[in-house]
DNA sequence: ACAATAAGGTTGACATTGTCATGTGTACGC
DNA sequence: GCGTACACATGACAATGTCAACCTTATTGT
């Protein structure tokens, strides 16, 4: 998985795009072949599906759900009902338009090409792992969405959040700790000792975790994380939270993932009870800084520092719950 | 389409794959239509952007990448041929197949063809906004990177030297943490103590690194790390160096890469001058045995324990250097 | 050196798939 | 009822894809 390249101008963007209708142009051959194992062509096939999934149907209405040519699929449909695989019969209300069912002998025709795609499919998925099928559902079901709005019908309410916040999984912790490398690398040049900061983190959150009292919370995008943050006890001082590890992709940066993350760690602190939040930053931060402000922190005490290879200023903020 | 839900069993997972299979059938309809204002087929199109993407190719080469018929190919040829749009010619090392070439015309056909195209996604991307684009292509490439390892990597001959090694980078660290976490979890269903184990480990590295006795390599192939190791100085035993976080990504195994990294452990162990190699692994890691037997390395301990969630055996593997 | 085999490419015959124009019957507004 | 639009069917045909036979050149094994 690379980390997702984002583009830098229109003509990446479309490029990408092409790059990857070519893939699938090839991949789709490939995956859809439980049809030549048939003897159905994949415009019959589809066909078969569409009838298969509503009760019943005009030539008209697969035609336009399929983009098939009116004369193609009559043609289809003649050769169907020939096999006893659907019948059509005059529309009442319509003496023009011929409703269109499939017959039990199609349907059962239908179930074993059915079948037969699934396992299609889970042997692509079988050697896959839990995680990457995951990504991939989420990649298909983003690109679905993104691309449907145009074209077919707008049945779908306007979908909510673009993002979702979640309790940590397996990987994402490491996950964590390689953001923050990368991200803190590229755009403030800290050293590896952050890196390692974080890693210590992250293996202290799990060595004393409770779960009662801690939580971490990852802000998922199209199955991709983008955002994360933790809350722990502190330390040294009873009934104080400490606020961890916040982090936004650039990618997602500008639709409130970071200051909601802040909200949850505050509404989680709250609620289990701790009368204080605290946490630790660094003067650069300026863009987390503002949430830290807008949300009620206060600055309680800077010193500086030199860790992570530069001069910095740490920042201690608190806030009262 | 449901609001991007994460698959809770195979089947969904399954459906989903074929729900976008649908979907994106339909959709490269619309998508590659800039062939239909054009005198070229479709397949003409494919060819003449593989050979505008290639300086020059056999018609096998381009039937095995296009999954074209070679007869059908043939003919596509002959027709490009005939309108000075390609070149045929004998390569010279081998009488049989035939260089194919744009000609300086088929070049300006196919730049014409593909303004057309990209003037085709522009118009998609569009009224699209820029985060929606930039989720679009991440998810893009995410299907391409989850689908391409198995299938279409096969048809990539084995080019020289697949990856390379070389020393960590800011974000390494934390990456080997991620994957590490991710594929335990996913392989061997080890939980979150594992990858807090790694962390630490991880942490410990950066805290106590001595550049002149310790390192750390990651293998990257392409431009992505697919493998890491390291070898840290023994905590109690002196003169002894110790291989840590082996890892080697699914998609790039069978490479030699776990081979190559331990033994560029070993070399650096030897030249450092110490005396001996050890490592800690778990039984039901057999691939990663293999590599240690051959190496030379002996199982010198062997002990029950039931971290990461499960009943495992930890071995103590060593080699005299 | 030579036969057997395989690979690259071409061609003819053919099957499948898709397109277009046209035709028939029905619905509907005026 | 007349004109127009729609649903569907059909004929004619073009485009696309498949298969097997064939020629030529390499490669392999003996």
């Amino acid at each position: 998985m690379p980390p997702a390249t984002t583009p830098r101008t229109a003509a990446d963007a479309i490029d990408a795009v092409r790059r990857f209708n070519r893939f699938y142009t090839r991949r789709i051959h490939i995956l859809d072949e439980a049809h030549l194992r048939s003897d159905f062509s994949l415009a019959a096939v589809r066909v078969l599906y569409e009838l298969a999934h509503r009760h019943a149907a005009s030539a008209a209405e697969l035609a336009r759900e399929l983009d098939l040519d009116a004369g193609y699929l009559s043609r289809i449909l003649g050769d169907l009902g020939r096999r006893q695989l659907v019948t059509r019969q005059r529309a009442d209300h319509d003496a023009r338009v011929s409703r269109i069912r499939l017959t039990a002998r199609g349907r059962a025709r239908y179930a074993v090409l059915d079948s037969r795609a699934s396992d299609d499919i889970a042997a692509l998925l079988e050697p896959m792992g839990d995680t990457s099928q995951r990504r991939l559902v989420a990649a298909m079901e983003a690109i679905t969405t993104l691309l449907d709005d145009g074209t077919t019908a707008n049945d779908r309410p306007q979908n909510a959040a673009p993002y979702l916040l979640r309790t940590h999984r397996p990987g994402d912790l490491g996950w964590m700790v390689w953001r923050h490398g990368v991200l803190y690398s590229d755009e403030y040049g800290w050293d590896e000792h952050f890196e390692a900061l974080v890693a210590r983190i992250v293996s202290d959150f799990v060595a004393n975790f409770d779960p009662a009292h801690e939580r971490c919370w990852i802000a998922e995008r199209d199955g991709e994380n983008v955002g994360s943050v933790m809350a722990v006890r502190h330390p040294e001082r009873p009934g104080v939270a400490k606020l961890r590890l916040l982090l936004v992709e650039p990618s997602a940066r500008g639709l409130g993932i970071g200051r909601r993350l802040v909200d949850e760690c505050i509404r989680f602190s709250r609620q289990t009870g701790y009368h204080t939040l605290t946490l630790w930053t660094n003067s650069v931060l300026v863009a987390a800084r503002r949430i830290y402000e807008a949300a009620g922190f206060q600055l309680v005490h800077e010193a500086p520092h030199d860790e992570f290879g530069h001069d910095l200023i740490g920042q201690t903020w608190e806030l009262s719950l």
